[in-house]
DNA sequence: TTGAAAGCGCTAACAG
DNA sequence: CTGTTAGCGCTTTCAA
């Protein structure tokens, strides 16, 4: 099967007598040109089928329309947010996104970022793996955006983040008004840039509350954690615990049950994500939720606009649903 | 913040002291060039930090070394592991993966496949939704290849699919050795062609088994569309539901469970896709399993070697959880 | 084995 | 407002 030779810019010129710049401009700056001759151009175009090339765009004008979007891990429901949002963006301003799986590795991100780098007008890393220094390197190659993390130190690199401070806020609030006087919370890998802010500022509201605090782990943040997790909680007496993030709360929901601990009568959880699933799990499941969509959006937003290097803020909001309740 | 100037394989020339085609040689045929002046290159070139620039690669060439992937909802985490195998096998051959949202659309998919194919090698259409008047076109344009459809009638269209015939027996035998005498087959939406796959397969198997199944809908394919269909099957008084796939399922699940129907003891649901979730949805929900992270995998395979023109079918596999039960 | 040279399709000065 | 003319960075003949 041979497919047909593509329409180029010349073929359309010779149809519609004019040179090829004219199409060019037609098709790019059509203010630039007489009225007439444009819509002859464009019809021309449009019945020869002329679709131009992303390629050769890029050669000329130095701009390939085009963002990379890198996250830890495709098939984790938490990213499909941020991927659409990302997605979406794009295609609104008619961009091309490609998707990058660094497979939770930092040498992996180093390798797609050196790899996508060249190809694309900016790099969106959504929970970057890489250090500080591999972060700051990609920024000085290439336009960069980041979400859930900062790049303290290093101008010009605009990062997108979860309200994380105000989202912990609403989850001592809440279980303050249930009655509880302390929590856990179940770590995730310390690594986690959104793990440590979390548990900061669950600190700090905790603090500000009265309410005592205690951190157990680093665990798996996985329904693998789940055991091991709760097993710990359970032990240090928690009347509410609160993990690192969905993944890992159903996996302790999941230990708790089979260990004939009563969700929320014995004990409390609250998770961070609001991930899918976390609404049919049972007991359908407390959680931060993050808008992540917003967030894949806005980071995009922020590439197609230089010059607004700022952190952005986007809020959370606490979902409160079945696995909370009144401090035994 | 000023990004500094690519080196291009011209600086890598100078600096070696040969000819720019003789660089572009040590790279892509490295048999091609003498094996001291190769290697002075590549070190000459690793210390520059040069990286080819993909564009003026492909613009020569003719390939990007790019692949598109289109599904139509990123989110839906049935097609993470499409997205995943895809953009894994990808990476292993070197090539890029961009990612297309066609938003369940058929006039989406319809753009997307002319913005994007011209700038990839190939595309992947998961679960498309366009006509097969769209594909074949497609077809014509660029190199295609489907996963989860067929397009019969049109050569050289790869397409990886999943073992409907065989899951489906799976099913029935799997009711049947439960005591079911009959079942209920909650519908998708008509336009989908693995439904019609899945019915088909079904009512095949029940009629050998000598099981009355009875197709009820169309429902939508989500939580939401539950109610609805879990209303019907209760008024057709099933004792085996079997769902379009694994969200309706779960919809289905819990406007059971609020109509104070018990699953399995009352009826038997059966779900497709063995999605994320249905593990630890309540009760855990019996399903077929597709491996969807082989099927995209497969799918760029197809597209790496052409020629192979073939209907690849991926195998499915019946995971019993607790949502199916005896015949009441 | 290597170099010179001709483009790939498009955009962006620069004239006119 | 439009045509001419250079390239963008790379691959690929074609000679040497």
């Amino acid at each position: 099967m041979t497919l047909p030779k593509r329409v180029t810019i010349t073929d359309v010129a010779e149809a519609a007598g004019v040179a090829a710049s004219t199409v060019s401009r037609a098709l790019s700056t059509p203010g630039r040109v007489n009225a007439t001759t444009r819509d002859h151009i464009l019809e021309v175009a449009e019945r020869l089928g002329y679709v131009p090339n992303p390629s050769a765009r890029a050669m000329s004008s130095g701009r390939t329309h085009t963002f990379a979007l890198l996250v830890p891990d495709i098939t984790n429901p938490y990213f499909a947010g941020a991927i659409k949002g990302a997605e979406r963006a794009a295609a609104a301003a008619g961009k091309t996104l490609v998707l990058g799986d660094t497979q939770e590795s930092p040498s992996v991100e180093r390798e797609l970022v050196q790899r996508l780098g060249p190809a694309v007008d900016g790099l969106v890393i959504a929970a970057a793996r890489g250090t500080d220094e591999d972060l700051a390197a990609a920024a000085g190659r290439h336009r960069l955006a980041l979400v859930n993390r900062t790049l303290p130190g290093v101008a010009g690199v605009p990062s997108v983040v979860a309200d994380y401070d105000a989202g912990t806020r609403q989850i001592v609030d809440h279980l303050v008004s249930l009655g509880h006087e302390s929590l856990v919370f179940l770590a995730g890998p310390h690594e986690s840039w959104s793990g440590a802010r979390r548990w900061a500022g669950l600190l700090a509201a905790a603090e500000s509350s009265g309410v005592a605090a205690r951190r157990l782990g680093p665990y798996q943040p996985t329904l693998q954690g789940g055991p091991a997790a709760a097993d710990a909680a359970l032990a240090a007496r928690a009347t509410a615990i609160v993990c690192h993030n969905d993944m890992l709360a159903i996996g302790v929901l999941r230990r708790l049950a089979g260990r004939g601990v009563r969700v929320p009568d014995d004990v409390s959880v609250v998770g961070f994500d609001d991930m899918f699933g976390a609404d049919f799990c049972q007991p359908a499941l407390t959680t931060l939720a993050e808008r992540t969509e917003d967030a894949g959006a806005c980071a995009i937003d922020l590439l197609l606009r230089p010059g607004s290097a700022a952190t952005v803020v986007v809020p959370t909001q606490l979902k409160v649903r079945d696995s909370t309740g009144p401090c035994r």
